[in-house]
DNA sequence: CCAGGCCACCTTTTT
DNA sequence: GGTGGCCTGG
């Protein structure tokens, strides 16, 4: 007792807690330091969640002596997960790297390898992504000789997906007598026949293995129930049925478990996201603590005053009440555009306005709806050379090339993955046709077995015709000498000769112009990502398992995080689900458009537009210090023109707050621009979008669009009495207001 | 058997 | 606008 070591110690826990704790507000304090077990931490935007779970984690192994090993924090986002680890290396200065940090799917993955067997999966077994399953769903349609009118194979994919995000396995399911049901049931029991057979496990499945796992086998959870000491969950939100029982195995009985949510900011329920986790939470630990972190320091007054109106008319809000001492800042910027392209033209010359005041480019982010909206901001910011990156839509490793490649690696891996087998069987072409497959497939069906095998059986029968059996034999060497070469290589050496030897470079290189270049480029890019691997990143519980496996899960659990040019300082354009945990001094929030945002899809389900409205509380708290919103008069949706109202969520923003930007009267300097077609804004003299005009006739009008030029051109205007219309320049005789 | 062209359908959002 | 499926001519 009082042992100067002792002593010693405690001065130096009361630094450390010191040390950890002067930085935090009370709440933020009390959550980290609190004795309870269980704690339910409802953290508003912008109010220090990730600082409080850093904190929380450095506090357990600081000051509770908990050491590394014995932390589980899972996150939603491979994204989060890495700067959840970069900031408790920063905060403590030691590598995490011991700690298990990740999203659910990547600890499941992990949890599946290191038990395999208990899992009763093949230890090769093979992730694959939505699109993988797509097109697996889409061969098992054509086997069973369902039509894909009546089965789309979306809505299948979908069905399965929700029955497996609520830890529902067909067997389970009852399909009674209705015939589409049973015939739902048949493709999900065959799909999942087809997956065990092919070692296949999608994203779904992997959490809802990982969860059989620890419930099926008491071993394997007695171990990881006394190893991990404290559990700790971000976006507590936004987790599923499935996430929240495999939670509740891990904590059963210890109860030492820290989640972190905001129901507000509850934006995945499309996907199976239960908000009701957090009145289970209450429930079933009774002894858990609630702490609401209020104060926001993320934005300026305007800005979260905004905010808290919008979502203020959601029901059924659990009630928080951010505040925030910064002063009320800038209103917010609203500007109705002509159309998406004035609207890209509006944004863009304020980033170049942002630049010019000697602001950075990281700092902007541009949000929308649906990833589909990005291409205007691309070409506009394209042409005014202002770099920008774009978050989502098709990402590295989905691209059609890196597929293939991979899916040449996958049959290294394991030779009866069949979808793999599937997508690269005659690609680059090599002759082997649909007649010859569909026997492979009939085979493989008969038989119970793989693609793989089939095709050997069916050469082995030798009575195929000489070319298919020729072409198919030639694919076969093709595989086995393969196998043969990248025994005892580095792993991109495997990627670089997976590449030239199947031909893929050859075949992608020959495609038309630009675009085969790019895919060429993409290949030797996967080459280059093979050899900057981390193998290293290899953590505990993997280390049975092969680089190239490690490779292949890499690539289909963290599709998106391959983008280059990370330290580039540039424009971020990314969706407003991506945008989920970031924060930008300048924001634009574009499209707010009834249809666009709300979706069409939203519109008439209350549940569904609450969480588009969160979805806008979530977009507009990502601003920091300036917050600019716009929507366009008329848009091209899916290439027809429409005519979208303003957002019904424009309407919910205070007055105070918002500042109308109006028309530059100015900006009609006819431009020695080369191409013409792409700026109509800047050509074209006085009949510029958005000049009011004059017709005998029809009366007064707004020009909307221009087109043509010379005696060809043509411009769209609308008129206040009679409505749009397309009129001849030559012929139409405009006076300019 | 295959390539290229044409047509229909599409669209939320992500691990 | 973009992709995937289908058809046709080689």
């Amino acid at each position: 007792m009082g042992s100067e070591i002792e002593v010693a110690i405690n001065a130096a826990k009361n630094e450390a807690v010191t040390a950890l704790i002067r930085s935090l507000n009370d709440a933020q304090c009390q959550a980290v330091t609190t004795p309870s077990q269980s704690v339910l931490v409802l953290a508003g935007a912008g109010s220090g969640k990730t600082r409080v779970l850093v904190h929380r984690i450095a506090w357990q192994i600081q000051v509770m002596d908990i050491s590394m090993q014995s932390i589980l924090a899972v996150t939603f986002t491979n994204k989060a997960a890495k700067e959840m680890r970069g900031r408790i290396e920063d905060l403590l200065n030691v590598s995490a790297r011991s700690m298990w940090i990740g999203t659910f799917h990547g600890l499941a993955h992990r949890l599946l390898r290191s038990h395999a067997k208990q899992a009763k999966l093949p230890e090769t077994f093979q992730v694959m992504d939505s699109a993988d399953q797509l097109r697996l769903i889409k061969r098992l349609l054509g086997s069973l000789n369902l039509d894909e009118d009546k089965w789309p194979p979306k809505q299948i994919q979908w069905y399965i997906n929700a029955q497996k995000d609520e830890g529902i396995r067909a067997r389970h399911c009852v399909a009674g007598y209705d015939l589409y049901q049973q015939n739902l049931l048949k493709v999900y029991q065959s799909y999942e026949d087809l997956c065990e057979r092919s070692g296949l496990v999608d994203f779904g499945e992997l959490l809802l293995r990982a969860h059989e796992l620890l419930r099926d086998n008491p071993d394997v959870l007695a171990f990881y129930q006394q190893r991990f000491r404290q559990v700790l969950v971000d976006e507590f939100q936004d987790i599923n049925t499935v996430q929240y029982a495999w939670l509740r195995l891990l904590t059963q009985g210890q109860d030492n478990i820290f989640v972190v949510g905001d129901d507000d900011q509850s934006i995945y329920g499309w996907r199976g996201a239960k908000v009701e986790n957090i009145y289970n939470f209450q429930k079933h630990y009774p002894d858990h603590q609630v702490i609401k972190l209020e104060q926001n320091y993320r934005s300026t007054g305007f800005i979260l005053k905004a905010a808290n109106a919008v979502v203020a008319n959601n029901d059924g809000r659990m009630g928080k009440a951010l505040w925030t001492d910064s002063a009320n800042g800038d209103p917010i910027a609203l500007y109705a555009a002509f159309n998406e392209q004035d609207e890209a033209y509006f944004v863009v010359e304020r980033i170049k306005a942002w630049i010019n005041e000697g602001g950075k480019c990281n700092d902007v982010a541009i949000l929308y709806r649906s990833n589909a909206q990005s291409r205007q901001f691309e070409e506009r910011l394209m042409t005014t050379a202002i770099p920008y990156r774009v978050y989502g839509g098709l990402r590295f490793f989905e691209r059609a090339e890196i597929k293939n490649a991979l899916a040449y690696l996958r049959m290294m891996a394991n030779r009866h993955d069949d979808a793999s087998f599937e997508r690269i069987i005659n690609t680059p072409t090599r002759g082997i046709g649909m007649k010859t497959v569909d026997d492979i497939r009939a085979i493989a069906r008969d038989q119970g077995i793989s693609l793989w095998s089939a095709m050997l059986l069916l050469l082995d029968q030798g009575r195929l015709t000489a070319r298919a059996g020729n072409a198919l034999a030639g694919f076969a060497q093709l595989i086995k000498n393969l196998d043969q070469l990248v025994q005892g290589i580095e792993l991109y050496e495997k990627v670089q000769l997976v590449v030239e030897k199947t031909g893929l470079l050859d075949f992608h290189g020959k495609e038309k112009a630009d675009k085969g270049d790019e895919k060429v480029e993409n290949l030797q890019e996967l080459v280059n990502a093979a050899r900057l691997f981390d193998f290293n990143s290899n953590l505990e519980g993997m280390e049975n398992l092969g680089e190239l496996d490690m490779f292949l899960a890499y690539a289909s659990l963290e599709a998106g995080d391959m983008q280059a040019d990370d330290f580039e300082d540039c424009v971020q354009l990314m969706t407003l689900h991506s945008a989920k945990g970031l924060e930008f001094k300048l924001v634009f929030l574009v499209g707010l458009e009834e249809g666009v945002f709300p979706s069409q899809q939203s519109v008439d389900d209350i549940g569904r537009l609450e969480e588009e409205r969160r979805l806008c509380y979530v977009g507009i708290t990502r601003a920091m210090q300036h917050l600019s919103i716009s929507y366009a008069e008329s848009r091209r949706l899916y290439g027809r023109e429409s005519y979208p109202r303003p957002s019904r969520f424009l309407r919910e923003i205070p007055a105070e707050c918002i500042q109308e930007v109006r028309l530059r009267a100015e900006v009609s300097r006819p431009v020695s621009s080369v191409k013409v077609n792409t700026a109509p804004l800047q050509a074209q003299g006085q009949y510029r979008l958005g000049q009011r005009v004059s017709h005998v006739k029809f009366g007064e009008g707004v020009i909307l669009q221009t087109e043509g030029a010379g005696e060809q051109e043509r411009v769209q205007i609308n008129f206040k009495q009679v409505g749009i219309k397309w009129l001849m320049l030559a012929y139409a005789k405009l006076d300019v207001l």
